[in-house]
RNA sequence: CGGGGCGUGGCUCAGUUUGGCUAGAGCGCUUGAAUGGGGUUCAAGAGGUCGACAGUUCAAGUCUGUCCGCCCCGACCA
């Protein structure tokens, strides 16, 4: 792609609006922009990280025989109203009326959907287990959304739901998506803890929280200094780790998954049942497991930037490697950059080639800001004897060479 | 919803305390020239319902009231 031929409209000055780092990074380097609180437009950069995510997510979710499907977002309010949430989510749902005067609403969540859907075609332990997700737009209307993408009304998850015969095999299920999770965060450059938690409006009794340590982070999570192991904050807590005995540090933490054993609360509340080898009816055991994958955006900026951008880690960066071709005025110049980028597009390296006719400066700060991790630099050096410039946004390492060995180079740090 | 902060061109902000001529600066944008490896320099331009509405006044960006929006803290939260 060519930066002239895309938007990327990166920002000198924080904005009025940011405060947290991930927030005001996010509309720095041109990836998002604000509609309203809570709602927000992904531009080119920021769709492409997305997609990048959830490429991860489907194939590591596949990988633990998951199978994608995509339900409505668009509701009838009478499915909440028998699984019993219609009241205990209350006003975080958004519902309305259709022109017939139908009470429908706008999901937060998938339970009841999946459920009433689950229902209608299994019936034999013979179809059992199955693992079906999807990875779709949530609307929940929040108290007080807050931190750009991190509390946002309208956002996207992906969400799974494993059905079973018996606890065993949820049990299996369960260990299966935890571990594909811990698979998922740690490509997606995320230092993760995985911790115990409450199930709250969930139901059900076991659920794990997934969270990533952050300054700007809204939620707290308790460390043992001596093991290291997480727990979640409240109030009245424990000051010293219950196994150890030492002492717990209080650290911000952002929430990016939780999974949660549910057992047969919705199976029960919505009569999805099935026939077991002896001919006994049975309700489904379910489990659901949900990652914020908007929410990933920030939680990886937030733990990879420095004072100069975004530091994407490999697999999220929004191209793989950035050409910044310097005086764009010189046909040379531009003669050299524009063979690089076609010859690396043949490879199928994704590249962004920085055509815009701006001073180095400028372009340097930009490519830092926008932080591919991968920055090659043409200017008159290259011309002079053929060399070219890298520069390891990752690991500030600069390296002059000539052609051959830079693409090496670039090879080892796309691949490698 | 309670507390606090803010709202002036695309972005960052000054001006509001103490009302006064045609509303300013920097960045960005357009045009021209010089420059060309870490956010250049000079010149000439374009761009504004001063968040909205109502009021006070000879006169409102500035004072009063109501409302709207954004941010932060709290409560809440899958």
């Amino acid at each position: 792609m060519l930066w002239s031929k895309t938007l990327i409209p990166t920002l000198k000055e924080i904005p009025q609006e940011a405060e947290s780092i991930s927030h005001q990074l996010l509309l720095r380097a041109g990836l998002a922009r604000m509609l309203m609180a809570g709602a927000y437009s992904y531009l080119p950069l920021g769709l492409r990280v997305l997609e990048n995510i959830q490429k991860i997510i489907i194939e590591e979710m596949n990988s633990c025989f998951g199978a994608q499907v995509l339900l409505p977002a668009l509701q009838p309010l009478e499915l909440w109203q028998r699984s019993g949430r219609d009241k205990d989510i209350g006003e975080v749902m958004f519902r309305f009326n259709d022109r017939r005067g139908r009470k429908l609403c706008l999901g937060p969540t998938h339970e009841e959907i999946i459920t009433e859907l689950i229902k209608n075609h299994i019936s034999s332990y013979k179809q059992l287990p199955l693992i079906l997700y999807q990875i779709q737009t949530k609307f929940r209307d929040e108290i007080r959304p807050r931190f750009g993408l991190i509390r946002a009304c309208e956002f996207i998850m992906k969400d799974a739901y494993s059905f079973d015969q018996d606890e065993e095999g949820l049990d299996k299920n369960y260990l299966a998506v935890h571990q594909a999770y811990l698979r998922i965060f740690k490509r997606c450059g995320l230092d993760v803890l995985s911790i115990e938690a409450d199930s709250g409006v969930m139901g059900g009794k076991v659920s794990h929280e997934f969270m990533v340590s952050a300054k700007d982070g809204e939620d707290a999570v308790l460390i043992c200094s001596a093991c290291k192991r997480a727990v979640s904050f409240n109030e009245d807590a424990d000051r010293f780790c219950v196994k150890c005995k030492a002492s717990l540090q209080k650290i911000n933490a952002i929430e990016i998954g939780h999974i949660f054993k549910l057992g047969t609360k919705y199976s029960l509340a919505l009569g999805a049942n099935f026939l077991d080898a002896k001919g006994n009816l049975k309700p489904i055991i379910m489990g659901c497991y949900g990652i914020g994958v908007s929410r990933i955006i920030s939680a990886v900026i937030e733990q990879n930037h420095d004072n100069d951008g975004i530091v994407w880690p490999k697999e999220l960066a929004p191209y793989q490697v950035i050409i910044t071709a310097l005086d764009v005025t010189n046909t040379d110049i531009m003669r050299i950059s524009s063979g690089l980028y076609e010859e690396l597009d043949a490879l199928g390296i994704s590249v962004l080639l920085d055509d815009r006719d701006e001073r180095a400066g400028v372009k340097f700060k930009d490519a830092d800001l926008l932080g591919i991790p991968v920055q090659l630099i043409v200017g008159k050096g290259s011309l002079r004897d053929g060399s070219l410039e890298l520069k390891d946004r990752i690991t500030k390492e600069k390296l002059i060479k000539p052609k051959a060995e830079i693409l090496k180079g670039l090879a080892r740090r796309i691949h490698g």
